[in-house]
DNA sequence: CGATCTACCTGATGGC
DNA sequence: TGCCATCAGGTAGATC
């Protein structure tokens, strides 16, 4: 589900919200949840701890401890994060539960059971969580030349949504957001990226930020299901803004041809057919 | 190396 | 009403 924009947002949340609070004891209920080390090794990780600050690559959340050990989540397609009180009734599919003593209640709501946390000691990154480790840019948060971007996409060969969605090279975008990444830089899905003109590759670098920064501005996508919503439960506006993901048969905002919707890698894939090229 | 499947799950939706 | 197929924001692993 969540995607850089959601993932950001929910992470500001947790940080205005839970950071400098002391961890009370932890509750792990669901079974597939935790998968690197045992649910007890977790809890005992995590009972005393105060949060410092929440970070983020890519789609990982890291909240880091006052024992220097971070604790990460991914929420994967269904995952949440939702503050609450220990007396407000959870959720079905309710899997972590961590107490403050202050009284606030973090919970991770993950109906799939895609998600997953873990502590992890940040010296150990490259052995024990090798998928943190080797993400890549992160158009948020890491500063990147355009030269060097350019030399990036322009030394592989591979279709465009397959670079943009993978997050050894780009950490962050997914399904919904590489649609609208393409479709702001008027190209599309399958073109080769070692084919771009110089500047469609500046195109490209464009519409990344311009997208990324106007979706967190936004506070992430929400569909129709609100699977997606922040630490508070409210669902994000940035649907609002979508030029291409679920407007098969609309007319594009930019040129008027009726956008299409295609299956790529198994993945619905929307575009223009008249202006990405 | 890149492209294409499959699997992991629950739940919503639509056709018949 | 029920039954079945399809689809959903992600990612890892197998295969060719």
């Amino acid at each position: 589900m969540p995607e850089l924009p959601e993932v950001e947002t929910v992470r500001r949340d947790l940080d205005r919200e839970f950071a400098g609070k002391k961890v009370k004891s932890v509750q792990v209920t669901g079974v597939r949840s935790v998968r690197r080390g045992t649910k007890a090794q977790l809890a005992k990780r995590l009972a005393g701890r105060t949060f410092k600050t929440a970070k983020r690559k890519g789609k990982y959340i890291i909240v880091v401890l006052d024992s220097g050990e971070w604790f990460v989540i991914h929420l994967r397609m269904s995952g949440q994060l939702l503050k609450s009180t220990p007396k407000a009734p959870k959720p079905k599919h309710t899997h972590v539960v961590i107490d403050f003593t202050q009284g606030s209640q973090l919970r991770f709501v993950d109906p799939r059971t895609f998600g997953e946390v873990f502590v992890v000691d940040p010296a150990k990154l490259a052995e024990e969580a090798p998928d943190l480790a080797e993400l890549g840019w992160d158009p948020l948060d890491d500063p990147m030349l355009w030269v060097d971007f350019a030399r990036m996409v322009l030394s592989r060969r591979q279709q465009l949504k397959a670079l943009l969605t993978d997050q050894h090279v780009i950490a962050g975008l997914g399904n919904i957001y590489s649609d609208e990444v393409l479709h702001a830089a008027g190209l599309r899905y399958d073109r080769q990226s070692n084919t771009l003109t110089v500047q469609e590759v500046r195109r490209l670098f464009r519409a990344i930020l311009e997208v990324v920064h106007e979706a967190v501005a936004a506070r992430g996508s929400s569909l129709a299901d609100e699977q997606y919503v922040d630490l508070h439960g409210r669902p994000g506006s940035y649907q609002e803004h979508h030029q291409v993901y679920g407007r098969e048969g609309k007319a594009c905002l930019r040129c008027r041809a009726t956008i299409e919707r295609t299956k790529w890698g198994g993945r619905s894939t929307f575009y223009c057919p008249s202006c990405q090229v």
